[in-house]
DNA sequence: TTTAGCACTCTCCATCGTCGAGTGCTAATA
DNA sequence: TATTAGCACTCGACGATGGAGAGTGCTAAA
């Protein structure tokens, strides 16, 4: 639906006056606030006109307007060309970062969770890759002690993973390196996630393997790519609370319940996954029902054109959304550099 | 302070109201809900008596009584020779985590708080050990590509540490393999922090190494043994966040603040390190301004007789010290035993 | 088409008075 | 002497009341 120009602006006005800070907007305020050269008598209006067409709501008779879910969509639609907002001292801060913790994604998820609140004064949320996505690039077996082995797997992102399992104490550490050998040759890069479904498929068979060193092979393999989901950072959980927007205690509850299950987040960071550039979710848009009163802004990072994670804000529907888009925007594009220099 | 018996047990009488429901303890709910013998009045005399001591106060005039710290201190020593609730699921449901995860101590370790906070419905917090208290069994090397080498930390607790480094590219599998067999007999069996402070102080005299491997050793050394502070993992926020003690809103924000910044618990949890058995911490005696509306219930798991991480619980004051205890105590068993099967 | 004026509506907040729980004190009792 | 019944008193919780303020919708004039 397209609106005239005028009445997009003032449209604009109520949120972001609404941004800023919370409560019905009147139309005095929007007057004084952005120079129309209207009345408080001609928005009201414009305003009513916007109500009509469900942008704006009453939360009573008699009370300035609030911005719907709808007007907010329409509005980061709109802006969506715009230019964004970059943050000089965010560059800077994600870049010595970047420089301190370029070893270790995992750390480094953890720091730009921290770092996204604490830009945005939202809650930032950080996911590593999981199994679905990485591939394999070797595996390296050392004997630990007696019948233990540390696995150590290498993935072409650059993570490391490790774990230790038993295995027959006789298995000498030439065997392993064999064995080691054998899986990196024959799995090399292919997901984790297809390489424990082929091992699953190759187990199933119950064939007796000739090869000794192939069956204990299958089976530490089976040991190993498990499926696991990959880590979610949260932070600024503190931050968000001091926004007015959670005097509310039920809310409070409500959206520490949801936040606490890493699950919940994972599976919604999971639905932009194939999207391009960042993505908004706003209140009602939400699919889950414990999140329809928060908008969410993500992206994904890649390697080369795959999407390995990704790195969001959760805010409420009141969100500065232009901001939270540019700030989850250079996050993404930072970490699918970082993946590309290793 | 001594207390006569029966005085004894109408302070003991009303803490338990308190914990079994918040607001002020009255006369008469307690001479109903507990068979006394005596008459309102003179439990009021009583009552009136032990608030002199400091045992309980009046929220005001009128108002029936509520436990001082210095009561619920006096009620935790008294009881801790008392029998311990065992709680039959407590320890099912933890063999069964213990099985599923007895490979990966970070893993457990995570559910671990999960489960303290379910059972005790208040958070539960457990943190893995740092990196002054592991001791390094060996060290491998291995080429990754290029100038990336993996490091991987063996300590004698079973746990491993993984990191990538960069190194001269000249330096093939086979030096990795020296300067690691070179490192691990020189550190093994120091904990990590001494071998950072003796690294940090063999660079420190400058003098030309003759070995170049040394000299390499010296520089992966001194990128590897930095001092991190072990992890800890926080559950349960919903959970205490459903107690009518946290219908305050700034009460909540505090909590958050105070435990989203994990470095705090890791210190409050290294206070308690060489202690033996749970220790409890009831609200003012807490040494953090933050903390001092809130209990803490904790204890050490050990490997052998050297203590290596914490376990615990954070609740209101108005806790449910018994139960706490126990639990903790359970759980920080389990964990030791789980490290001496290794 | 815009604007000034005005009556109307609704929330917020402070005030007030009632209700009930619980105390402390005193005098009676075992 | 220790305990108890009785009673006046205190204080917080709760609901009703009413005025102030913000903001609207409508109408008529510019």
């Amino acid at each position: 639906m397209m609106l005239d120009e005028r009445t997009k602006q003032v449209l604009f006005a109520v949120i972001q006056c609404y941004i800023n800070a919370p409560g019905p907007v009147g139309s005095r305020v929007v007057t004084k606030k952005f120079s129309f050269g209207l009345s408080p008598a001609t928005i009201r209006n414009i305003m009513s006109d916007l109500e009509e067409m469900g942008y704006l709501q009453q939360p009573h008779t008699s009370a300035g307007r609030v911005p719907t879910d709808i007007g907010y969509r329409y509005y980061v639609d709109s802006m969506r060309s715009e230019k964004r907002l970059i943050n000089k001292d965010f560059l800077l801060e994600l870049n010595r970062k970047l420089e301190l913790l370029k070893k270790d994604i995992n750390a480094f998820l953890d720091e730009a969770s921290k770092m996204l609140s604490y830009l945005s004064h939202y809650i930032g949320v950080t996911m590593s890759p999981n199994t679905g996505i990485t591939t394999l690039d070797r595996i390296e077996l050392i004997k630990y002690r007696n019948d233990k082995v540390a696995v150590i797997l290498f993935t072409d992102e650059g993570l490391i993973r490790n774990r230790i399992i038993s295995v027959d104490a006789a298995l000498s550490q030439r065997d392993l390196n064999r064995i080691a050998a054998y899986i990196s040759s024959h799995f090399s890069g292919r997901t984790l996630e297809e390489i424990r479904k082929m091992v699953v498929k190759e187990l199933a068979r119950e064939t007796v393997l000739c090869d000794s060193l192939v069956e204990e092979a299958m089976r530490i393999c089976s040991a190993v790519f498990s499926v696991s989901p990959g880590n979610v950072y949260i932070s600024g959980l503190s931050e968000v609370l001091a926004l007015p927007d959670f005097c509310d205690i039920d809310r409070i509850k409500e959206l520490l319940k949801t936040i606490e299950d890493k699950h919940i987040i994972v599976k919604l960071l999971d639905k932009i996954a194939d999207a391009d550039g960042p993505q908004v979710i706003i209140g009602s848009e939400n699919p889950l029902d414990e999140m329809k009163t928060f908008s969410i802004v993500a992206a994904t990072y890649k390697e080369g054109s795959r999407p390995m994670g990704a790195v969001g804000i959760i805010g409420p529907t009141r969100m500065n959304y232009l901001q939270a888009i540019s700030i989850v925007d250079l996050t993404a594009t930072y970490i699918t550099e970082m993946l590309s220099y290793k």
